[in-house]
DNA sequence: CCAATAAAAGCACGACCGTTCGAATCAGGC
DNA sequence: GCCTGATTCGAACGGTCGTGCTTTTATTGG
């Protein structure tokens, strides 16, 4: 890896935990500088843009995501335990990095962002990186399903939303109200879940 | 009602609905300026500060919530026809005004906004607004539970923070993907939930 | 109708925004 | 050890941000 490739590898981690705090619209080129100490214009050229940057962001972000919460999912023998796996990393991937992801998880964070915002790039990636995620919990429910531990009559795609849903009710109790009780109410909501798709 | 407290309210309908969509610290004195037809300096005196303005914007959404969604629900029968109704008016109060919110229900779309966001005023009024929300919610749950409808094990601040989750699931599906069957699957998940605590 | 008061406007400020560009500095291949 | 290209920097740009003043205009009570 040049060495310009890894400055701009870290100021993407430190944009990503910005990112994760205040949205991917708070952060700032200057504070990011700052943050890096290191010039404007030297940060901002690895970019060309804010957009770029942005986008970069949310690349790095599923990347991480991928690593560090989906391939230790697939790990995981099929089935519950998979699909249990992913939940349990998926709450608390902000602190599995030797980084750490202040704000939680970046995914959730970002989706409100964004939901009103007019068609852009930014956008779209954002949209689609929500997309995947919601597409691997489906296969992985579909190999639930296959192995048998599922119903045949479980739908996939509407697991995968009430799964994000208590996700995000997580994250609002546990990050906005500060609730000690969120982390156990969103594994009985979980708990429920599956006993609805268990055959 | 004086001319001031005329205009300093149509400010605040516009302002609460530029929140809705680019949130609370996304407004601008100057954009909403522009919006009025009046100067930044004279809309700026009737708050103070960005941040009195934030509060006000809040104070006018919780008044607006209540008027729109938590009166038309208490005027329902107690127990299930209550909750529905509430859950119901939440899903759409932005039609519900003669103005519109074109984001949405502003309470979802701030909430991750400010969940790592430095203590402030605006922060806890934000979240004493989240609070109150859910604890309408208990009350109404409790109030079905008295009646014999929901079973006495029921527990209310368990079932609005999940209710809560289904609101939260419903925008993200809704808002940022696009999801038409995101309405059917918010009140699917309504009606398990309801089943839950039916006695 | 006029005076007292409230509301709105005009203007300027310092700070920070994203972005551009040319100059300085550094890295790696010969 | 130099040459070339990659990397970083410094300074500046036009804009917009929130906010403070002073002045002008509108409203209201007597």
């Amino acid at each position: 890896m040049t060495k310009g490739d890894e400055t701009r590898d870290s100021v993407l981690r430190e944009a990503l935990a910005q990112s994760s705090q205040v949205g991917l619209r708070g952060i700032t080129i200057g504070g990011l500088a700052d943050a890096m100490e290191m010039s404007k214009s030297g940060l901002f050229s690895h970019f060309g843009s804010k957009e770029g940057l942005q986008s970069a962001v949310m690349d790095y972000a599923a990347e991480a995501f991928t690593q560090l919460v989906i391939r230790p999912a697939l790990k995981a023998p099929r089935g519950e335990p998979r699909i249990r796996t992913l939940f349990d990393r998926w709450l608390g991937w902000g602190g599995y990095a030797d980084y750490a992801l202040p704000g939680g998880c970046i995914f959730v964070s970002v989706a409100s962002e964004f939901d009103d915002a007019p068609e852009g790039p930014v956008r779209t990636k954002v949209v689609q990186l929500e997309r995947d995620l919601l597409d691997t919990i489906e296969t992985i429910v579909r190999g639930g399903i296959t192995e048998g531990q599922f119903r045949e009559s479980t739908d996939p795609a509407a697991f995968a939303h009430d799964l994000l849903a208590i996700v995000l009710g997580y994250n609002f109790s546990a990050r906005l109200l500060r609730d000690p009780a969120a982390t156990g109410r969103a594994h009985d909501a979980f708990d429920r879940l599956l006993d609805h798709i268990r055959s």
